[in-house]
This record gives C-alpha cells, structure tokens and sequence, in this order.
DNA sequence: TTCAAATTCAAACGTACATTTCAAACACTT
DNA sequence: AAGTGTTTGAAATGTACGTTTGAATTTGAA
C-alpha cells in the first residue's frame, strides 16, 4: 500500500487528519509538517499559506464531490414527476461513500472538514465554497422544493441550514459519538452506519408541517405572553 | 440603564460577544480587554485565566438556565400520562429566553456560545459541562423516550445529538443565516424567531420512523451493491 | 486621617506561531 | 559528466499571544 508519497501527498493527508481533529487555527503547521515528516518550510513553498493549504485540502474532495453531485440532482431533476424528499436526500449517500477512494475515510474526514469550515474561521471558506459550488447547490434547493411544494421558500431555507448543521455536527463530534454508542449500546458504528440513520431523520424534519405562531402557542404559551 | 459596571463585569460582556462572534481561540485577551477598556491584566487577575474566564462567560448563563430546564423536565415527569414530543420540547422556550434577562440578546449568545464550546475547544468545555449539568439532561432522555416509546435506545441517543447538532450549528451561524434570510426573504428573524422554526423541525425529525437499512435500500441502492 | 487590602496599570517575559531566507541536496536534461 | 531548475533543510525573522511582575492607585474600614 502507497509505495511512495510526494511531500505536497504527505503534508496534504497529515493537515486533513489533524485539521479534521482540531479544528483550522487550533492546528499549527509545526504539527502538520511533524506529522508529515516533512520540512516546516515546505508548506509554504508547495502551497504558499496556510490558508493557501486548507483550501487544497479541502478542494481535493470538493472536486471529486461537486461534480458527482451535480450530475445527481442534473439527473433527478430530468425526471417527469417529482422526486420524494427521501429520494433526493439519497443520492448524496453514494457520491459521499466514494470519497473513501480519494483517501482511508474520506467521507467522515471531508465532512468533519467542512464542519470546521462553518464554525472555524470567519468568512473566508464559506465563500470559497459558495463561490465555486454554489451552482450545485440551487439544483438542490429546486428538488427539494419539487419534493415539498406546500413548503415556503423561507421556510425551506432555514430547514435546509437546520439540517447542514445536523450533519456538519455530527461529523465534527462523530468521534465522541461512536465512542459512546459503541459503550453505551455494543453497536459499532461507522461513517455509512450514520448517513443511514441521518436520511430518515433529514426526510421527517424537512418535510416537517408548518406550524404557525398561534397553533405553537398551545404548547409553548411563553411567547404569547411576556414581552421577553 | 447600566450606571457604572465593574471590571469583571465589563470583561464578561465584551469576552462573551467576542466569542461568540470570532470563537475562543480566534478570540485574544488583547481584543477583549480592549473592548471592554480595562487594563489586560485584570483578566488574570479576576479570572485567573483564559480558559477559567470561558467557563465564567459560560457559567453565567448556565447557572440560570440548567436549574430552569431542570424544573420544567421534572414538572413533566411528574405528569402521568406521557408528555407529547412537541410538548417536550416546549420546555426549552421558555427558560432560554428567560436568559435575555441575564444580558441583553443573551439567548443569542447563549446557544451560540455553546456551539462554540462543542466544536472550538477540545474536551474541556464538553467535560465541564457534561460534569455539572449531565443529571438534568438525563431527564430529557427520559422525557423523550416517554414521548416515543417505539424509538429504540440507540436510535434516540443518536437523533438527540443530531438534534443538538442542529440548534448548536444553527446558533454558531445565526448571523450570517439571519442576514441571508433577511436578503433574500424580507425576513427580520431575531432568536425566538429561529427557536420557533426549530421546534417542528426537531419535532419530526427526533419522532421520524425508523428506517431499516433493507427499506432504505429501495431509494439508496449505492449501499447494497458495491464493497465501498 | 490613616493604613492595609484590593485593584489597576504599564511594562516586560517567555513561548509559539506563520513566514522568509538562502545554502545544500536532488532530479533531470543535454 | 555537467549544468540547470526544482525541492529540501536548518536557521532566523517578526509578530502575536497568555501570563507575570511590581509599583502606583484606589478603596473601605478603623
């Protein structure tokens, strides 16, 4: 198994492992190069920046990725009558399960990774990425509007957030999780395990009735009253 | 309003906005003291350190809310016909806006603090807090396997941390959510607002039914075939 | 008013960081 | 084998950080 890795390999699979781990600016490149057994100052000559280099590591998934799934919902999107939400949720579970090509747990790394790009660093991967995928993802927000066309376009927004923070979350702390299920419940649980139990989840919560503020106040009195 | 507010004080209002906003570790003593226009060393002074002055910022809402949850759960477990999940869940409306009193937008910041604690720093925060406040969640378990009885221990364990995923994901990236949502939409949501769309999300999702893997397979069939 | 304790202040300390430098080692063509 | 461009290496640079120090100042009780 890989006979040989170049040092740009070698220092792009140490800073996705420790990034994935520690989060962005908790990871020096003193760690990455150590890990890497590299030169301290080869990050800077292979990739320019540290900023430079969480965009590399990011981008070799996103490229694998983004493509497939644009091919996915280009596909779905073909079909006559529309897709059930379940549906269109599925088809990001074999595009994500591919990314174990590109690397040993790709998948749970990309998604630990993107997890920290939301909450790590202000601003600047979250362009990067809306920037160059942002196509992709209007595909989505179409099939799933296609899926459930009782929901109003507002609404579908913050679900569709609600249920990236659902996934990003659970990737980030996926570690801990499945250290606890495993004691807790003598289930071993990996990457495809989770999707799996996402899928139902995402489906019910998104396709989810509207309530209204006055149907909520029967078993939330709290807001009707008090100017809190 | 606000007469004269002491140094301590003075720290935790700028440190808790800072931290919210940037996160702990992309958040300096040097900014925070700057904010709130005292002397850099009175951080150490008063809090000992950076990490102990996280958890005062933490503690300061936390003493507040977890005795409030804790009431509520026991109220509803005292009830004798099983609480439904929507109702459950209600009982969070409330004790979290109650922290608004605690500091202005304190709700806010609050949860999105706590999304920073899960993600930012490894281990300690997510010790403290599980330490301190692990029994009163220990009745929400409870609550909700009341709620759902069908729902199978391991399954509920993983869609709470979903679940949790969700608010601590959506609180950490509220202000950029609310600013789209604002643009895009015409949407002023402030705190309530966002809590009031999670709970049917949640709702739905945490009862969703239980997809076996064999069911899944009809609409996900990247699992069945290939050893990926 | 006096005096001791609590607080503030400016300055400095030591450490860790990303990045740069430039010479040495290497790879590859001619 | 020579020579050129690429890559690596050890060391240093400058900056930012959390924390410490000790003197100055403020506070509050006697």
């Amino acid at each position: 198994m890989s006979v040989k890795h170049s040092t740009q390999h070698k220092i792009l699979d140490a800073a996705q492992t420790l990034f994935a781990e520690t989060g962005f600016t908790d990871t020096s490149l003193r760690q990455i190069t150590s890990m890497a057994e590299v030169n301290l100052a080869s990050v800077n000559y292979h990739f320019g920046s540290k900023k430079e280099l969480i965009q590399a590591v990011l981008q070799r998934y996103l490229v694998v990725l983004m493509p497939r799934l644009d091919q996915e919902f280009t596909r779905l999107l073909a079909v006559q009558q529309p897709n059930s939400l379940s549906q269109v949720l599925s088809v990001f579970v074999k595009p994500l399960l591919e990314l174990n090509k590109v690397h040993q747990n790709g998948a749970r790394i990309f998604l630990q990774l993107l997890g920290r790009g939301y909450t790590d660093v202000q601003g600047h991967l979250r362009w990067f990425f809306n920037h160059h995928y942002g196509r992709v993802l209007d595909k989505l927000v179409l099939l799933v509007q296609q899926a459930c066309p009782d929901l109003p376009p507002s609404e579908l927004f913050w679900r569709l957030h609600f249920s990236l923070g659902t996934v990003v979350f659970t990737m980030a702390s996926n570690e801990a999780l499945a250290e606890i299920a495993e004691a807790d419940f003598n289930e071993k649980v990996d990457i495809e395990g989770v999707i799996l139990r996402l899928l139902p989840y995402l489906s019910a919560a998104i396709a989810a009735p509207v309530t209204t503020v006055t149907q909520l106040s029967h078993t939330a009195p709290a807001l009707a009253s008090e100017g809190i």
